[in-house]
DNA sequence: TAGATTGTTAATCGATTAACAATC
DNA sequence: TAGATTGTTAATCGATTAACAATC
């Protein structure tokens, strides 16, 4: 599925995908790389190359049918395969999570949560249940999923990650302000919202 | 403050703070480029280039003293300015961005939240009151806050990042999955939680 | 056909890495 | 001093942009 394209370019595709879908569908039949760059503040020709990588074929003069680059930035995300995942850590993150619908629209499916608390054990969210962690390895080979979230204090972060590693995660997306060291084979994101935050301010 | 640093280095720095402060004091008064591109999985080159911008200076065949660094990076990223921003929004997210310890690590102060659920106003979360929409032009009088987080539902996202400007907030970190608009001498950066796991998904 | 837009090849730009002199 | 490490200058690499031929 994923063959050579940037991962920068990659990470461009839902930018896409949310414009695309913004788009009523009555005015906007077919639309261009053109309209794409000026709506999204960018160079054309990117916009171009980036859609390449999907295979949806435009057509001169007329630009892209909108509802088939829909489909084949869907397709190539890979939104319409579903791909289970697990949460570790349920505080108010995690939580929020479990209950934010918008994996869906990538296929994604939240499966099982796991926490260490006593407290949380046994806790619905969203319809998924809270695990106590020891039940990783369980769940991993009930549900066979590869991603897992990782909404955990920093101080637990590395030990639930080599946990997640060694039942077979192949994804890892990480919200704790650590760096996570993993086997190469394991792809780990960071999201660091505080950091964020706090680089925003000082491009101000 | 900001200088001509790209941005992709800036982005890095919070990475080198995180790891630089998870060091013991005891057994690592001096660390060398060297030792944190490797920990990091970086070239050491790129660590010495991203440091100088801090302006923090290293010695040849010692390093660099890791407090003396972890001061540097902190004050240029202005962790010791305390900085006012406002949530609008609390949803689940927003409830659990509310209630998120990190930001004061940059000298980030949540100050007050909006929503315009009628059932959330007056509440309070981690000790921010909830205020109706309405009231953030006198929130950011009062305040005089220069950021702000968004954490509304797709659909009112570019509404109140409208609010927000017209209020003379100057950086907004978005959670909405749509791309805003906003003048240019605003920053805005977006945080797509469901677009980054599938584009880790995607990339296993 | 003429004109607009795509897709691709070449040029530019910026970031990373390599080489190396400075220095503690 | 010798050796390790910094900081900087030059080379490389990759991504973006510009130019343009293809085509509907």
């Amino acid at each position: 599925m994923t063959r050579d394209i940037p991962e920068i370019s990659l990470q461009r595709l839902p930018v896409y995908l949310n414009y695309l879908k913004s788009l009523s569908g009555e005015d906007n039949k077919y639309i261009s790389s053109g309209a794409i760059a000026q709506a999204l503040g960018m160079g054309e020709v990117l916009v171009r190359k980036d859609l390449a990588y999907t295979s949806s074929a435009g057509r001169p003069k007329v630009g892209y049918v909108r509802t088939e680059l829909i489909a084949a930035l869907e397709d190539y995300l890979g939104c319409n395969q579903r791909k289970a995942a697990v949460l570790v850590g349920v505080g108010g993150l995690g939580r929020a999570l479990l209950s934010y619908g918008g994996f869906v629209n990538y296929g994604i499916d939240i499966v099982e949560a796991y926490d260490s608390d006593p407290a949380k054990i046994g806790m619905e969210v969203a319809g998924k249940k809270v695990c106590p962690i020891e039940e990783l390895e369980r769940g991993v080979q009930e549900y066979k999923p590869h991603l897992a979230i990782l909404a955990v204090p920093a101080s637990a972060a590395q030990s639930v990650c080599d946990m997640l590693v060694a039942a077979g995660i192949k994804g890892i997306l990480n919200f704790a302000p650590v760096q996570l060291k993993a086997d190469e084979s394991v792809v780990v994101r960071h999201i660091d919202v505080a950091a964020s935050l706090a680089i925003l301010a000082s491009l101000l």
